[in-house]
DNA sequence: ATGCGCCTTTACGTTTACGTAAAAGTCAAA
DNA sequence: TTTGACTTTTACGTAAACGTAAAGGCGCAT
């Protein structure tokens, strides 16, 4: 499995100590259900997303325990809201940084094609 | 300024030291400008989205060369590209999450409101 | 002069997320 | 049966990003 995502055992095992994966035994080795492997993926997702391993876990047991009181059905509610806040947030900062990414790209173009044009015009001397 | 953005001092030297900010000095304290206002943004916004310190120095360090060699130029616009694939993806894997989160709240409500409803019709026992 | 509040530097401590051996078990091929 | 490839557990090491004292300096109000 750890080929198949790109990453090490190591990095799996670890994370199956926090609790985010909970593979089978064949004896002694460990066998990975495909439960597991969408909770992988979801593990290097939310990790793309800066989320900590600990954040991942909490949206896990939710999701386990979806069967809970109604008590605990609004507090997952709740943690569902702050993160959904906080992904909106994050998704207004990735069109910000884009935008100004975009902006300096344009910049970085222009003086490369000013430079392009100064190359044919005052022949190829590097000087003023 | 660490009231002003919510952080602590601590982390506002930490990032002195880092090289993100570059505060002057009266005497001995310091007196941080409108940009080391903008780079303290600009670095708790790349925080949010998952940066290292030293990613967001990297693209500090290259918006203040922007006018070195076109070598340099290019090699610029190809960070610039990287950073922009890994915002993309980030952006694709928000909107992934947030499809869920939707999903889920979804059923949670609907679990509540046939609680509510069993409450309405069967008294108000607990019981199956 | 001295206490108070604020700033400074120095430095060790902590958490997170693994990396990197080390030592041992297992299973199949040669 | 021995070797090699693979797995397992155990455990110490590490980088990042600060937290948290500790110890002292600066200015000023009393």
């Amino acid at each position: 499995m750890a080929k198949e995502f790109g990453v090490t055992t190591r990095a799996i095992r670890f994370y199956e100590d926090q609790g985010l994966l909970t593979p089978g035994r064949e004896g002694i080795n460990r066998v990975y259900s495909s439960r597991d492997r969408v909770r992988l993926k979801l593990t290097l997702r939310g990790k793309r997303l800066g989320f900590s391993l600990g954040q991942i876990k909490e949206l896990f047991d939710i999701y386990d325990s979806a069967r809970g009181e109604q008590a605990q059905l609004s507090q997952y509610l709740e943690l569902l809201a702050a993160r959904r806040a906080q992904l909106e947030q994050q998704r207004e900062d990735i069109e910000a940084v884009l935008g100004e990414i975009d902006a300096f790209e344009a910049q970085c173009r222009s003086l490369l094609a000013q430079k392009a044009r100064r190359r044919e015009a005052g022949g190829p001397s590097s000087a003023a």
